[in-house]
DNA sequence: GTCATCATGTAAGCCGTTACATGATTGC
DNA sequence: GCAATCATGTAACGGCTTACATGATGAC
């Protein structure tokens, strides 16, 4: 069975729909998105952004205005110099050596297609609402429903029936009351989501009074 | 870097300290005490076993009377004569060519350093909370503490200075917002277990007012 | 000139999965 | 007899990590 939804290209394509950065830099970028939910090692990192970029997701661009911290034109000679001296000629380069990624019209499709896919876990779900912005309020929806709902059936399965024999000790008790009040919870949150999602307010951020958190919890 | 505390390791010596399995049943009692959280597949389960067993932490045992739906001896002759059949005879094999396996005493004490281990994650920890009434009071503290410290280590780091630029959308905003009230919840709920552990109450399970769920939350 | 950090990559291996294969037992 | 379930295993592979290797740049 071939994975459709994979960590890795929903977090790079997701990183890379806001700016364009290069693999370093989007690292941190992620971290700083997603925190410990997606700690995502080099050696995993680059060998996706070229896969990526093989598949025309994902292009090498010149390291331009659109960078977030870019020194204009300071050191830049001599950093091309020694791009070339590295014998990197190939491929597109920045001053220290970077590579500057930017998403690809065809990248921007498979976001899309990436979030809107139903195949969704712990992992994955986090990217995909982090970056369902990018898609139509309907497939945002729907990620949201299903989700809920995955939810819900841990909610309803029955889950440890200790009647009997020992395996029902505090300990497991204790992990499963708070698993359930963890559940409990998200769905609510969920909800609450989707209350903000079909209220027809525009998109735009401001609006001093709670949107996304609020009164309900 | 050598991994001391294994998942499977845990969740199989743990399940076979509270009754003596074989490997189909144990990783039902697996999903019984710990839900999704531990959906071990046969693939890695019975050769963990085997590997256990080589290991001397675990060993296969006479099918006996401590297994808990066990059909006395009806159909059993049939049974072992199946099993003969098939050529199993260098193993301890029950009716159903079913292998039961019992822990060893190398193996509880294996499960006492898996536990005590210092080194645990998401997964690792739900385990060995589920198994933590084997060990020793200080462990099962130690075993708090270092979670509670680790959550509020992520309660306290920076995550995600969205100054500026385009990627502090409302629905990361939201993601985040959910994260650190989650990790505050587990927090509270971890302090409240640490109360139980400091308290000195008796170990058995009565008590009719709250112990593990309580007042505080 | 040297150290920390930035930056990119490769190689090996771990931990686990899915898919497949086999056979026993029970229920109908 | 036949299907569903019980029960155990193997083979192939997948995704990700750690450890290693290389080099550029900036601070001092």
């Amino acid at each position: 069975m071939r994975y459709i939804a994979q960590v890795l290209d929903l977090a790079i394509l997701g990183v890379l729909m806001e700016s364009e950065l290069h693999g370093y830099e989007l690292r941190k970028r992620l971290y700083d998105v997603l925190g410990w939910r997606a700690t995502v090692s080099f050696g995993s990192l680059y060998p996706a952004l070229n896969r990526l970029e093989r598949e025309g997701y994902v292009k090498a661009v010149e390291s331009s205005s659109t960078t977030v911290a870019d020194i204009p034109m300071t050191g830049s000679f001599s950093g091309e110099v020694a791009a070339f001296r590295a014998g990197r000629r190939g491929t597109v380069r920045g001053p220290r050596n970077k590579k500057v990624y930017g998403i690809t019209p065809e990248g921007e499709r498979r976001l899309g297609a990436l979030i809107a896919d139903p195949a969704d876990d712990e992992r994955t779900f986090a990217l995909k609402l982090a970056f369902c912005r990018h898609c139509n309020p309907q497939t945002r929806i729907d990620l949201l429903v299903r989700r809920r709902d995955e939810l819900a059936r841990r909610l309803a399965e029955p889950r440890a029936n200790m009647s009997g024999h020992a395996g029902g000790n505090r300990y497991v008790r204790a992990l499963r009351d708070h698993d359930t009040e963890t559940i409990a919870a998200d769905i609510a949150w969920l909800d609450g989501l989707l209350v903000d999602e079909t209220a027809p307010t525009d998109e735009t951020e401001p609006r001093p009074d709670g949107g996304t958190k609020g009164q309900d919890r």
